[in-house]
RNA sequence: GCCAGGGUGGCAGAGUCUGGCCGAACGCGUCCGCCUGCAGAGCGGAUCACCGCCGGUUCAAAUCCGGCCCCUGGCUCCA
């Protein structure tokens, strides 16, 4: 069975064939370092790392770009706040956001190249695109020409003639045509343009300004646009086509199909062949999250709450190209749903470890479960990466196991092992949760003694029939996040 | 207005491309049973969906076709 994916160029799932059958060439619009990463943006990020992740499992050498847009207004409209220049602030950001992708568990990309890095490769491709006729300048800025180049609109659909004139009275005089886009903006920053982002008790705007970055061109002293850079990063660290363009619906237009045309204008050759877009997080009252509405809740503060697993899970529990809602109610569900995965997994690792699992005994329905959880999960994965279905494939491995262990006195040791190492290879290896115990530390930790100390005490007074007192006992350990259940084959704990 | 994506149980959300295994998954919720001193976890069972509306195609439609209604997002800050 193979990949297949939703390609929004035609708007179909499409079979999956990298140009080069043994790699895979990713690039993912990442952030513009101007505010904390949120919820949103997190989704984006597990979905390509699972997208990363998965390819890897099919056996692809992947290639992953990502950039960091640290050279932007909005940047400059945090001067004051998290840094005194337009660099600094970029650079705070910078170190906030890797801290969160190290939290959720993400694997590094090959590169994450930034902007501020990479003004030559953005100069070389512009004065390529004036050579070709594409682009014009004007005043000191360079525009890209709409109507020069013939494929514009495709990936979104617009149609250049319906589009209404933006940006400043200045900018607009100096456009040929309503849609053309900037790839280089004469001089630095003006206070106007920042007004919109700042917020109370940043620096003033007068003075953010000037610590605007601006760099010297054939063009005279500026900026560049927004859209160049990625063209321009995805050239340097990949090659003029590739395989996967991955971003968030909302950079649809104008961003990725400015981007189709400034790199398709100057190679001849396709971009990228295969561009997936990760639907929007929705908050509960049918708002999007984001920067710019500032209802998000940051990454930071939600894996402080709920933990980068519950986290991952809640994202993953809705296919990357399906609408997704946050509310605390979906977050609790993907808790449970969490919860009885990993319990399971504990359950597993505990039975194929202890005495009773038996060489000679065998579970059909265990194993029966185990391939079939393999097959749907790997089914769904190759189904566009739809984690939810394969995330339920897992959990119907999970009610097998619970049915095995209640079940029996003894053990299939074959099939939990099997079980556990699916659950392992999959739930770990490619959705990236972090089952406990998975890493083993090779300690025994006082904190176990300590724990079935106490617990010989509440046996005692159990036997005793001081319910209240062992009910207390049972509640304090469940404070101190020490959860305790008794069995019929005894008394079992675990860390919360 | 133009473009894109949706409308499936109390919630959330797969399935629609490739019509039949959908008598609609997984999970949450509620109820009952087993287990249990109690609780929890687990297991089993039950509850809960005429799949937005109307019409058509077909032996067969959540799934295909036509029309309609409604919702959300994008239309140059956004993952």
């Amino acid at each position: 069975m193979s990949l297949r994916v939703t390609n929004s160029l035609s708007g179909e799932r499409e079979s999956f064939e990298p140009a080069d059958p043994d790699s895979v060439l990713l690039y993912y619009c990442g952030l513009t370092t101007s505010d904390p990463a949120h919820l949103g943006h997190a989704r984006g990020w597990v979905h390509v790392d699972v997208m990363h992740r998965w390819l890897e499992w099919l056996g692809y050498d992947v290639r992953h770009v990502e950039n960091f847009t640290d050279i932007n207004e909005k940047i400059v409209a945090r001067v004051g706040e998290a840094g005194d220049s337009e660099a600094a602030v970029a650079e705070s950001y910078i170190g906030d956001i890797v801290r969160d992708m190290r939290s959720l568990n993400l694997r590094r990309a090959e590169v994450y190249p930034r902007v501020s890095e990479h003004v030559p490769e953005i100069i070389e491709l512009t004065e390529q695109l004036l050579e070709q006729g594409y682009a014009y300048e004007s005043n000191g800025s360079v525009y890209f020409d709409v109507t020069a180049f013939e494929g514009y609109g495709e990936l979104s659909n617009q149609d250049i003639g319906e589009m209404e004139p933006q940006g400043t009275t200045e900018e607009r005089a100096e456009k040929r045509n309503p849609g053309d886009f900037a790839l280089w903006k004469a001089g630095g920053v003006e206070p106007g343009e920042i007004a919109e982002h700042r917020h109370e008790g940043a620096a003033p705007a007068g003075e953010a300004v000037e610590t605007a970055e601006t760099f010297d061109s054939p063009w005279g002293e500026g900026r560049p646009g927004w859209h160049i850079e990625c063209s321009a990063m995805s050239t340097t660290h990949l090659e003029d086509t590739i395989d996967i363009h991955v971003g968030g619906q909302d950079l649809v237009f104008p961003h990725h199909e400015n981007e189709i045309a400034q790199s398709e204008a100057a190679t001849g050759d396709t971009f990228a062949r295969y561009w997936l877009h990760v639907s929007l997080l929705e908050a509960a009252d049918d708002e999007k999250m984001s920067s710019s509405l500032g209802n998000f809740e940051t990454v930071t503060e939600a894996i402080e709450r709920y933990g980068a697993n519950v986290v991952r899970t809640f994202l993953l529990s809705t296919a990357y190209h399906s609408r997704a809602t946050y509310s605390e109610e979906t977050v609790d569900e993907a808790e449970s749903r969490w919860d009885r995965l990993e319990r399971g997994h504990e359950r597993a690792v505990a039975a194929v470890d202890s005495v009773d699992a038996r060489t000679k005994v065998t579970d059909e329905t265990l194993r029966a479960a185990v391939t079939e959880t393999r097959e749907s999960f790997e089914a769904a994965m190759n189904d566009d990466f739809n984690t939810r279905e394969a995330l339920a494939a897992l959990l119907e491995l999970v009610t097998a196991v619970n049915t095995h262990v209640d079940a029996t006195g003894e053990y299939d040791y074959r099939g939990l092992r099997a079980a556990v190492e699916t659950l392992e290879e999959f739930g770990g290896g490619v959705l990236g949760l972090s089952f406990a115990g998975s890493e083993p530390t090779g300690e025994v930790g006082i904190a176990d003694e300590l724990v079935e100390l106490v617990l010989d005490v509440r046996e005692q007074e159990r036997a005793a029939g001081n319910y209240d007192r062992a009910d207390t006992l049972r509640a304090e350990l469940g404070a101190l996040g020490v959860e305790v259940q008794d069995t019929g084959d005894g008394t079992e704990y675990r860390f919360e």
